[in-house]
DNA sequence: CTGAAAGCGCTTACAG
DNA sequence: CTGAAAGCGCTTACAG
């Protein structure tokens, strides 16, 4: 156990070059690891410092060297919603940032903004950080439009913006109607509803519903208009969009969820209206929420590579892209029970 | 619009003195909001400012004035768990924490941690935070020994540590047990389980199965031993739990669950056993993650203050609490499917 | 391979 | 109410 020296002084590099009867430079690239420093001196100058219990200001260091080892991650919520309420999906993308920005040697800044007193971006121009990451959901308008005239920036990328124009990355979105309506093929159903937000703000669940009208034509199955009914959260959408497709009287064997939180509504209506998922119809997702192992019957469901998502949206912010490319994150089925199993 | 200068250099607060025509200190007084400034100076600064497009380095500030304004948040996951898998409750804390923070005037670093090689709490020795919070799964025996050493520290508040002897926040963990119970006993089930992992690495479940106990006594219910089997995830353990509890052949009508998370568990293999809930066995949980709304039937459930408790960690970490007092979130009930009604 | 010096961009006593 | 000076604690050319 090292002397330590009592918290009362706060320890310089300067003390510990003179314990180790060393120049206070030597100190810096010793322990920043400098490679022109003698083993024998790097280890002399550890000891010192060890001893007197001293670690590099962080502030001092950026501020000399004009980094910030820091990349802002703003989340964007809705208003008046809780920590509850706040979509899955967004802290799992949260998370995989955070995870991205760690590894490739950067801190997380992160910060929660749901009204005008909260909007803040000015994270790179104070210093705070070198890049940063927006994500969140695309239905408070009020908080991108705050926020859209920084998306273009090269030290900027985003997930779940309204506007398309912009520095975002995606999930690899007709890949994954692909891959929800082959599924839903495979299980027998050719009578597929879309449920989801198709208006113009909502560009992700656009992509979808395009690849689905495409997909039709190109493997005959029978489609229809996206249905959508307003409501509070998601899953009241998803609610009142079933039922008001149940009423419009149209066939269908399966429905394919412009996203997760929408068809947990849409299970809820079905199983009320005695339907019994999947063998009067099969459910998709989309989302990959892990809360969908939980609801009845567990939602099959297209998964994003949120660990992907993470790293790019960091390489993105990093300016580390190609320029002109649109990063997306590829995606998977996750198979459970709301589908009818193939043959 | 004003003139922004190119950003090929980066403006300092002395050009903005030059540009205002006053010395520099005034400028940074003028930025900071110091009253002694008159207005007519003031705005005379903060125009210069505007049109140079200056913005005070944060660094530098901080370097200088000796405060970081962050707090730094350690968020404990399983190792090998992705984004998707990790505890919804800890996402929903750490939102909290954020929120709070932000609302002292803190930013919030945050960093997710699984394995030795991510372990790391220095953020105060490097300047990096003011204090730290510590939260997340308390089955991560490595990560919580790691920070072991800190968690006294006055500047450090946690939750779900598996030490008791610490500087930790937790749900009223014998209030939420109190309401779960009578809320049985209300719905007419008088032989109540308890299902949840109370070894000792476990405060906050033993808690509730301490209270359950005392309850019992108390008030007159037929109560049991904590019914634990182990499992890779919560889930799990609440199926193979809920399966050894009906095979033991004991009498219930009614089962108290230490966390949602193995709830839902339970919940599939009542069904899955032709137990109908709320009608043959009514079953409540503790946490109040979201996703309870879409099991079936929607879990109800008692949920800590979320928002409170992300204040009383911050308060706790920043040294705003009174010495000796062990911060307790109040609880409510989330009345929503899975306990009997009343009367 | 290491030292001596300069300076990153601010804030804050200290004066007046 | 504002100015002149000092200095927070580092890193990095520049020498040798």
């Amino acid at each position: 156990m090292p002397n330590q020296t009592p918290p009362t002084h706060r320890v310089t590099s300067f003390e510990v070059a003179e314990r180790a009867g060393v120049n206070q430079s030597t100190v810096s690239r010793a322990l920043s690891g400098d490679t022109s420093i003698t083993d024998a001196t790097r280890e002399k100058v550890r000891q010192a410092a060890d001893e007197l219990g001293y670690r590099v200001d962080s502030r001092a260091a950026r501020l000399r060297s004009g980094k910030t080892s820091t990349i802002a991650i703003v989340v964007i919520t809705k208003p008046g919603v809780e920590a509850t309420g706040i979509n899955p999906f967004h802290y799992n993308l949260l998370g995989s940032v955070c995870a991205a920005a760690s590894d490739k040697g950067y801190q997380a800044l992160v910060s929660f903004q749901s009204s005008s007193e909260q909007f803040y971006s000015d994270f790179v121009e104070t210093r705070q950080a070198d890049a940063v990451v927006l994500i969140g959901t695309s239905t408070n308008d009020a908080a991108w439009a705050h926020h859209h005239a920084i998306l273009n920036r090269e030290d900027v990328a985003c997930w779940g913006s309204p506007y398309v124009d912009h520095r975002r990355v995606d999930s690899d979105n007709r890949e994954g109607a692909r891959v929800a309506v082959q599924r839903l093929l495979d299980g027998g159903n050719h009578k597929i509803a879309f449920i989801g937000d198709t208006r113009e703000s909502q560009p992700q669940f656009r992509e979808r519903y395009d690849a689905y009208c495409t997909l039709a034509d190109e493997l005959g199955f029978e489609s229809g208009p996206a249905i959508f009914e307003e409501g509070e959260t998601r899953a009241a959408q998803g609610r009142r969009s079933a039922r008001s497709l149940i009423e419009s009287g149209r066939k269908f064997d399966g429905i394919f969820c412009s996203c997760d939180a929408m068809a947990f509504g849409v299970l809820e209506v079905l199983r009320e209206k005695g339907l019994a998922v999947p063998d009067d119809v099969s459910v998709i997702g989309f989302d990959g929420l892990g809360s969908g192992a939980h609801s009845s019957p567990p939602l099959t469901t297209i998964e994003p590579d949120f660990a992907r998502a993470g790293v790019l949206l960091v390489e993105f912010a990093l300016g580390e892209t190609a320029e002109g490319t649109r990063p997306r994150a590829p995606v998977r089925l996750v198979e459970r029970q709301s589908v009818k199993k193939p043959g």
